[in-house]
DNA sequence: ATTGACCTTCCCATTGTGGGAAGGTTTATA
DNA sequence: TATAAACCTTCCCACAATGGGAAGGTCAAT
């Protein structure tokens, strides 16, 4: 089967076929006459793990070990277990960071009038917050609104 | 002051703001007559402004715009607060994302004893998972052991 | 005068993905 | 059969934000 149809029964796109063959996260298949890659359904079954992979935010080098554990029938499952659970300590550091984020985003936003007035806290605070600041007369923020408590 | 003490001061690297000048996030400074970028207390502290932005995860495009409200006096506090509130939703998106890929796989992992043996949950669902799958002699996984109940 | 710490520009790499051009192939249709 | 649509191929470019490093000029202190 071409790279098309191999595309549609994976779901990984052909641009990212030929990439993953590229940086030999997949071996290169065989190619016909004409010099069109052709498929197998073993190939479009080691897509289809790539794409799965994927959804679950492994990055192409955790792809690669989980692939070569895939392929090697005795490896152990501590081995597995131990990528697993490593992109799961990645994952939830990237979604604590980003959680840290927006509550002090929010927090800042819950402050602000969010009216036509021109005083705004979470402006206030991103030119002075967090530093040691004072005077400014760069930019607007007559800032009368900062005076609020700085903790909640 | 030249760009190492403006770095300095405002916590953005010299390589960045080189490039944020670049893309026009911010002007062009005055020089030296060496060609030396010179920066006044005014730039700083819209580099501090820049980086305290970056800190809570806002694009260049957000800061962009951030920027403009900020230098504009006159500005509604409403469409700083809307930028915000708008960053805070694509936050929580993206954590609830990770936090989500984050469950799928521990939960896998949960599943998998995480010893010498091959037999792996984890290996399992991603080489027949989710999809319609049956046989397959590509790989190990002889797979006796995704016959776990699948939820919990 | 020399040295070391700076500055300048320019290019390259990253991660994973897509867009598009130029050109060959296959397939379907008139 | 001729032609067009829909594929395929490779190659280059772009993104966002950041860092590394080279080659060469400048400044400050010895």
């Amino acid at each position: 089967m071409n790279i098309g149809k191999a595309s549609e029964a994976s779901g990984v796109s052909a641009k990212m076929i030929r990439y993953y063959e590229s940086i030999e996260l997949i071996p290169e298949v065989s190619r016909t006459a004409a010099g069109y890659r052709d498929y197998s359904d073993k190939d479009v079954h080691r897509l289809r793990f790539i794409r799965r992979a994927r959804d679950l935010g492994f990055s192409v080098d955790q792809m690669s070990e989980l692939l070569a554990l895939w392929q090697d029938r005795g490896r152990a499952s501590a081995d597995v277990k131990r990528i697993a659970l490593e992109h799961v300590a990645e994952l939830e550091r990237k979604a604590q960071q980003l959680m840290e984020m927006s509550e002090t985003l929010s927090h800042l936003a819950g402050h602000c009038q969010g009216d036509s007035r021109p005083d705004c806290p979470i402006i206030n605070e991103l030119s002075e917050g967090w530093g040691s600041e004072k005077g400014d007369e760069t930019a607007g923020s007559g800032c009368g609104s900062n005076k609020d408590k700085p903790e909640d």
